[in-house]
DNA sequence: ACACGTTATATAACGTGTTATGTTAATATG
DNA sequence: CATATTAACATAACACGTTATATAACGTGT
């Protein structure tokens, strides 16, 4: 068996290690996603939440809210538009600009999520965080071991059980 | 200004953004390496680090330690050999297993970063992280405000400074 | 009116991760 | 011994992020 040098090294591997867990939590959230039947990749929801809080925003506007590069929400939104999720809103005086709205399948499936699913996911995530104590490294080995344990995806299936149940 | 969502919606992005904030360490980290003359991309660390801390080891036995896909470890290996920081190792007799290692100069890269550079990159993370505390959401918000006021990367050549100046 | 600098977005190219598949070697089974 | 199954790795295809660049639109100064 292969030592882990990731948690010898102490903080050194920090980035490293918060990406992994995250990335690992993302697919697990997506593979819940997946089996209440929506697709859609989990890079994106981010990008849907804001279009649904804010209501039209052009690309740039987009990018810089969430951090992104330009051309990566140019893509997305490529997608989601041939996914009929996003349309072109009303512009403005200023044609370089495209705002990009929710369409009414956009908006339902946000407003889906937002009412059935993402109270579940929260809640699961919550609770597996809610005994964490301590420094950060320490906090990220019980996230591996809680998911380890039981991964995400069933814990959001356990919580809309209990909602079922109820 | 669009309002920033991942922060209202409590644990429901944690994922997401626990991948952001490793992305953003280590894009920093590989900065300050690449102003020290070392160009090796962050993903690749990890790997190194293993085969200098095992000897030799196999492409299943590296993507199983490291907790990523095999052909990823056949891709990284490839540039590796190509860059001349690996080789094949002496195999044993199962001939599917093709064991690799550090080369002499692949050794000395890496025994440099773990004597004159991972000590300070280390040392820069960890007093970072130093005073968090509570939840952590609320550490991660912490970092992200530490690494917008002074990024990773200066962090260390501070570090590095005080060591020369010491 | 025109020249030039800046802004907004699309496109191209690249890097880095994955799953699926193909090939070869080794092992298990009847 | 012959055949089926499994193991190990390479390769193919794809997804998704980035930076660099191209193009169009806009703003400003002369």
């Amino acid at each position: 068996m292969v030592r882990d040098f990731t948690k010898e090294l102490g903080y050194l591997p920090l980035g490293s290690r918060l990406k992994r867990v995250g990335e690992r939590m993302q697919a697990e959230t997506a593979r819940f996603l997946a089996s209440e039947g929506i697709e859609q990749p989990p890079g994106i929801w981010p990008l849907l939440q804001t279009l649904h809080g804010e209501g039209a925003l052009t690309v740039g506007e987009l990018a810089t809210a969430l951090g992104v590069s330009q051309p990566g929400v140019t893509r997305s939104l490529r997608q989601l538009t041939a996914d009929g999720m996003v349309k072109p809103a009303p512009a403005g005086e200023d044609q370089r600009r495209k705002p990009v709205m929710l369409t009414d399948t956009g908006a339902s499936v946000v407003e889906r999520c937002m009412r059935d699913l993402w109270p579940h996911v929260e809640a699961a995530v919550r609770e597996m965080c809610a005994s964490l104590d301590g420094p950060i490294l320490q906090q990220l080995d019980r996230i591996e071991e809680e998911l380890d344990s039981l991964p995400l995806d069933r814990r959001v299936a356990r919580k809309m059980q209990e909602r079922d149940d109820g």
